[in-house]
DNA sequence: TTGTAAGCGTTATCAA
DNA sequence: TTGATAACGCTTACAA
């Protein structure tokens, strides 16, 4: 079938390999209209397509580049992917998905393959586990980009989110509405997981930046699944919280889970802020605000910086692009008490 | 940096580049102790990794399959690739995924790249406008699978929701609790749109089989933007629907929205179902029945055939997997009149 | 048990 | 303007 190759085009139209090669790369100043025609004629007639795999052996480029992520799942990722796979159509490169499932293991089999496929750069949504991996690649300057989350002790170009500001976010809105009781709500907080991290000790900042304790009583830490049992036990307490702060989507629906077992109003007994744009935010009674991550506009960075480092050799040094997060305000609760509120009706 | 090649290996373990070939390729069967020692350690030394490219050059084969998908944005998409990923992962190859956006010229496109690319094998969500480019393919025993479209005149492997068994489904789920003005949400009906119209006339049979009519008043077909309008013209004429079916999660959003607006009590006054699961399915109130696709299935079978159609020369002629949907049944209606309803707290 | 050499389908260098 | 010819890094007969 697509055994068709240069020589045969060549051979056809009686010209040599080294012809067919120039034609196909456009270089087309030194020959004759007439021999491109017959080029152009006999690729037409074999139904001739180059062997891009034969081209990178020897250009050592393959116009590809590898992307780990940890869930594929995940909104976030999706639609950072989507970013991705548009700014690199725009170069005519192409991206290989992997997905580890953030399993350190995986991830660095994934690394060490597409190497060996020899992509020309690589971003990752990194377990953060695999600092020597990394690292090396790094050392080589291997055109490398994290994104959402980075690797402790890896100093490679990264992508994420503001995430102190985002929970400074939260915490402004709710105080904005006279909210006091705030807590927050996470996944377990480990060390390696830096955006979790970096919420948590943002929320912690902006909390006592205006004189609100963060303490047992105000943090809610748990794996989603446990969350809403969590948040049961929290609200038997007496002082309960009237305003959750969930740091992401997943916990955003422990939350809601919680919500809809207990029957608590929202917005009167409780007032709800999460990070991550979701997609029934608006359908939702009440409408839910949320504070999005431009997952889109992280994307492209991404990318652009991937490319940056491809194209340049004079490695610049390694930076950290923050992006600000966006209040996508969909509730209006009445200023002053926190403790009514009313559907808004006029958002899209 | 990641020049060191097999030759180096060769000369620093004193052997020829064949040896160190067929001790990557584990032929180990005819060589020293002593010879694999050095090479091993050679390898080591040196940090060598092996050239997958050069490798492919040789055999004809990447070990990588392309994707083609027309929205990587939807749920869908994200969870058959996560198990088309996860089939490749296990026979060690890697998938490249494009997203042509539903444009034909640019899945055409995608389709020569991959190629070109040397992909073993293609997944595609078809736009279902490029018969020609798939024919071709077909013809030369290309491995093709089509998901969740299918590609009008040509004859290759599918998976596929059995779109008519979802439509019956809905209606049977309606009819069972004695609603009878049932109407169909669809965007517009367009022929290529295989699965649309196999939903619409899946829809049809099933009323006409109860003796229901299917005429202008009970289907609304509209872009999702412009159904929650749609919906109100509608339910301002006398007769109007108690119970909709949507025919995925964008109509069904449309719906959400359309009831928020109108304020309109589910399940008292409507009867929702859809296919597609959506994440918010059982945190909404009240919570949502909806079809489910088994999408992890579909990407499974999907990667599985691809690999069937490559390890057998013998062509079997094409067949279509058509996938059972499961009802996922999440709000329980009082049998008998379609009126009223109440909220099932019970379910997980 | 290991080495030699040809080839995979391109591109690149240098002549012609 | 075009054509030989040698790479690119690996696999694979076939020899040794």
């Amino acid at each position: 079938m697509k055994k068709v190759t240069m020589a045969d085009v060549a051979k056809l139209a009686n010209v040599s390999k080294s012809t067919v090669s120039q034609y196909l790369n456009k270089r087309y100043e030194y020959m004759s209209e007439e021999t491109r025609k017959r080029i152009a004629q006999a690729i037409e007639e074999l139904g001739y397509q180059p062997n891009v795999i034969a081209r990178s052996l020897k250009q050592k480029t393959t116009a590809t580049i590898g992307v780990i992520v940890f869930n594929m799942l995940h909104m976030l990722t999706t639609q950072v992917l989507h970013a991705i796979e548009e700014e690199c159509q725009k170069r005519g490169f192409q991206v290989i998905v992997c997905n580890s499932g953030d399993d350190p293991e995986k991830e660095k089999k994934y690394v060490d393959m597409l190497l060996a496929k020899q992509v020309d750069g690589l971003i990752v949504f990194p377990t953060g586990k695999n600092e020597e991996v990394y690292r090396r690649l790094v050392e080589e300057r291997f055109p490398l980009v994290f994104v959402d989350r980075m690797v402790p002790g890896v100093e490679a170009d990264s992508v994420l989110l503001d995430n102190a500001g985002a929970a400074e976010m939260a915490v402004q809105y709710f105080a904005s509405y006279g909210y006091e009781r705030i807590a927050i709500v996470t996944p377990p907080l480990v060390p390696y997981n830096v955006p979790r991290m970096e919420r948590f000790e943002g929320f912690r900042a902006a909390m006592e930046k205006r004189g609100f304790e963060v303490g047992d009583q105000n943090v809610i830490a748990a794996e989603p699944a446990a969350l809403p049992g969590e948040l049961k036990k929290r609200f038997m307490e007496s002082e309960r919280p009237n305003a959750l702060f969930a740091i992401n989507d997943l916990t955003l629906m422990g939350v809601l889970r919680f919500v809809k077992e207990t029957g608590i109003r929202m917005p009167d007994e409780l007032a709800i802020i999460n990070i991550d744009d979701v997609p029934f935010a608006d359908i939702y009674t009440p409408a839910l605000t949320t504070i999005a991550q431009p997952t889109f506009a992280m994307g492209k960075k991404a990318a652009e910086r991937v490319f940056e480092q491809m194209d340049s050799n004079h490695a610049d040094s390694p930076r950290v692009f923050r992006f600000s997060p966006a209040l996508v305000e969909r509730t209006w609760i009445k200023r002053g008490n926190g403790k009514e509120g009313r559907r808004n009706d006029e958002d899209s």
